[in-house]
DNA sequence: TTCAATTTTGTATTGATTACAAATTTAATT
DNA sequence: AATTAAATTTGTAATCAATACAAAATTGAA
C-alpha cells in the first residue's frame, strides 16, 4: 500500500476528513520518522506544494494530536515536536546533536503510590530520557 | 531548620552562591510544590520582595535546573514548569483543571529495546501522564 | 449549478523566553 | 571604611513558536 494511502486511512480512521494537505501532511510524518517540528514539516513540504501555507501545518497537526493520530511530543523545551509512530515507546534526545531517537518499550511497569487519595483517570503517557547517543559520548 | 536555610545549603551544594534573590526563589520552590511557572514565582514574589525583576527568576531557574538543584518539567506545552522536589517522581496533569500532582514512584522497571545499535547515556529522565484527577473525573 | 459547510490562507497578535548593556551588589583586600 | 574587580541583577528590546481571525478558496451534497 502506498504511503498516501495509508495515510489516509489514518486520517479516516481518526475521523478527520482526508484533504490533500492533511494527506501529504500525514505522508511526510509517515515518511520522516525524525520527530520535526511544525516549522520543519512546513519548510520541507512548501517548496513541493507551493500553496501550503503554515498555519496549515499548525492547523493540521493540531487536529492529528487532539484526534490520536499522531502523537505530539515535549521532549525539546523549544518546540512541540511530532510522531506519526502512535504504539507505546519512549523517547531520548541527545543534548549535543539534538536528535531524538525512539525507544521500544518491551515492557513497562510503574508501580507508583499515590501522594494523597487522588484517583486518576490517565489517557496520556510520555516518557522522555535525555542524555547523550553514541556518537556524542563524550567519554568515547 | 528553617526553610531558608535549607534553600541556601541546597544552593551551596549545587555550587550555586547564595545570593538573597536565589534563596527567596529556592524558598518560594520548597515551600509551593504547586510545579509554578517562572511568571507565577514572579508574580508571587513581586509584592514582598519589589526589588526583584523577572529576567531575575528566569535566570535563576535556568541555573538552578543546570546544576539540577531543581527540576524542569515539560508537561504543559505552554510553559516551563520547576520543581524543587528532585527525588525520583513523575508527574499528573490534569487536562481540565490544570492542576500537575506529583506521583511518587515506588519502582520502575522500563526494559526497552533500541530501535538500533545506538547506545545511550542516560542523564536525565521524565514521565508524565494526563487525563482527569478524581475531582474532574467526567463519569463521577 | 447552487449553496452551505469546511478548509485554507495570510496577516496580525500573543506571550513565554532570551539577549544585552547598564546599574547594582557582593566580598575580599588594603 | 575605602577600593575594586567580579558576580549579580535590572529593565528594555528582541525573538520566535504558536494562535486568532476574517477573507478567500475548496469541497461535496442536493
Amino acid at each position: 500500500m502506498r504511503t498516501s494511502a495509508q495515510s489516509k486511512k489514518r486520517l479516516l480512521n481518526h475521523g478527520i476528513r482526508p484533504s490533500l494537505h492533511r494527506i501529504a501532511i500525514m505522508d511526510y510524518l509517515m515518511l520522516n520518522r525524525t520527530h520535526p517540528t511544525s516549522d520543519t514539516i512546513f519548510n520541507d513540504l512548501n517548496p513541493k506544494i507551493p500553496t501550503l501555507s503554515k498555519t496549515t501545518v499548525y492547523n493540521t497537526v493540531k487536529l492529528l494530536t487532539e484526534r490520536k493520530a499522531i502523537l505530539s511530543i515535549n521532549i525539546d523545551e523549544k518546540n512541540q515536536r511530532y510522531d506519526s509512530n502512535i504504539e507505546q515507546h519512549a523517547h531520548f534526545r541527545c543534548k549535543d546533536c539534538g536528535v531524538i531517537y525512539d525507544i521500544m518499550i518491551d515492557e513497562l511497569h510503574v508501580s507508583y503510590s499515590e501522594k494523597g487519595t487522588e484517583k486518576f483517570v490517565i489517557t496520556d503517557t510520555e516518557i522522555s530520557y535525555k542524555g547523550f547517543c553514541e556518537p556524542c559520548n563524550p567519554s568515547n
